[in-house]
DNA sequence: GTTCCGCATGAATCGATAG
DNA sequence: ACTATCGATTCATGCGGAA
């Protein structure tokens, strides 16, 4: 079907140098956040969190389409009793570069971490930056409206039954246009929060993000055969449901666990491999082993 | 009961001088949000938000206790299809001021604004900052415990009849300390998300937060007697929940209409009323007019 | 095939202890 | 003094095995 997925093992600060420019409709990925993941990425330091970022998004702007979108996934954590500055400044900065900041989602966390404290509550909720290139860009609100809450369904289930006798003694005329008004009129469009838990069950990777959430957004801000790139791929999840949804995908990673982890989990597809060594590895057809 | 109530009219920026230093326990207060309510407040330009905002700032940090808490409820409107940057701003100068910005709750809108447009979904929420003067402040986190989830309902229940029946057998001895003891094993700490509803029936002020918001920070953050604070005080929600939990209150308003609303709604109490003329009223006796 | 229960496991944070 | 490590605290979720 022509889809095709890229995986490259290496810092992405580089590794991005290698992708032309305008030609991602979405990047969606979570970084390694200040001072976490020490043993496997080396945890970068608060006070230099902004700094070490800046050259990594100015390559993300450079390869993102003007159409295009960037999701950032993060948090602040807690240094010396008080909530770290490091992500506003991030975004204050990444303005300077000529990214907009056109929206903050919250995702709310339904299973938060546990814990204590007698100056603070466990912490339930994470930043979805949204930033773009341009004011005008890619947006299918329609494909992730969700069902209405619940006090609806009641008073449509009062009405649809008044409906119904009213068409039985109308002997079905109209009938199934009343039905797909309902069905229309049963959905309604998100807001900029997203409640979804945490994936709890994945034992390779210590911090992936639920796949509903790069799947709402691939929803939200792309169509099929459009480019998605998660520059730190991690276990793999945007690159995956991308793959899975007839998106082409681009996925790169610094370690060679996770990299290798991503290339066993994906769909059969046109996959693509570039490793160290920068060479161009011939194209492989990958068959899922679930 | 000796509780009293203090109104203020007048512009906050200088009614605040007027408060001794140390004084106040706890500051929740949600100020005009900038180009928001142009026919009320004159509509406070997102340029100039921070400037504005920073004297008022300075004061509150004056008049706070050490072991006090200032929740700022505030968010950031759009401007020209991007987020304003204000709010993120004027974090990182009242930082300069001496703040610690201690933690970022959200507020979660369970019935936000209707609406819908091209680039952007429906706002579901706000920030409610926590700013303090000292790292360590007086919380009561035992006063907002909340039930726990629902996985507890089927299994606790199952665990809390055996030991009930043991405790039959055993007759009474321990029954009670028994029971104390799952009856706080039921309910869990809270989060740093509150998931309230908007209030539906906002009367006369344009941006009411629902009673149940300052109410939580109170049960949170003071004790009886002691003194709370709203220098924008609008419709009053601050001043006579706290006046209805028994601890002192001071309410400052700029608009004379808001300022006599409140007077109006207050429980019976000792009311001190501070006028434009600066001359301290006589003490009123108020009956509530429900 | 369901439903139910036991259990491990998190992008956490604080305070104390150790180098 | 300043940093690194460790134990204690805490709770929603999904998996796997059992009834």
């Amino acid at each position: 079907m022509g889809i095709s997925t890229q995986l490259y093992l290496g810092d992405c600060k580089e590794e991005l140098k290698k992708l032309a420019e305008n030609s991602v409709d979405l990047i969606v990925t979570s970084p390694p956040y200040a001072d976490q993941r020490k043993s496997t990425y080396g945890g970068i330091r608060a006070e230099k969190y902004v700094e070490w970022f800046l050259p990594v998004s100015a390559e993300l702007f450079r390869v993102l389409k003007p159409t295009g979108t960037f999701i950032l996934n993060i948090k602040e954590k807690v240094v010396d009793g008080e909530r770290s500055t490091y992500v506003i400044e991030l975004i204050l900065e990444m303005r300077k570069q000529g990214w907009f900041w056109t929206e903050e989602f919250i995702w709310h966390k339904k299973n938060c971490y546990p814990g204590k404290w007698p100056n603070r509550f466990r912490d339930a909720w994470e930043r979805l930056l949204q930033f773009n290139k341009d004011k005008k860009f890619k947006m299918f609100q329609e494909e992730v409206m969700v069902p209405m809450g619940n006090w609806t369904r009641t008073r449509l289930k009062n009405l649809s039954e008044t409906d119904k006798t009213r068409d039985v003694s109308k002997v079905g005329s109209g009938f199934g246009k009343n039905i797909s008004n309902w069905v229309t009129r049963s959905k309604a469009y998100p807001t900029n929060v997203l409640h979804l838990a945490t994936e709890c069950n994945n034992k390779n990777h210590s911090a992936t993000f639920p796949e509903e959430l790069p799947e709402w957004f691939i929803k939200l801000f792309t169509e099929e055969k459009d480019t998605v790139l998660d520059p730190f791929s991690g276990s793999g999840t945007t690159v995956i449901v991308a793959n899975r949804m007839g998106r082409n995908s681009i996925g790169i990673e610094l370690l060679p666990d996770y990299y290798q982890m991503v290339q066993k989990q994906l769909e059969p597809a046109e996959l693509y491999l570039f490793e160290t060594n920068n060479e161009k590895i011939e194209p492989k057809k990958r068959y899922a082993v679930r």
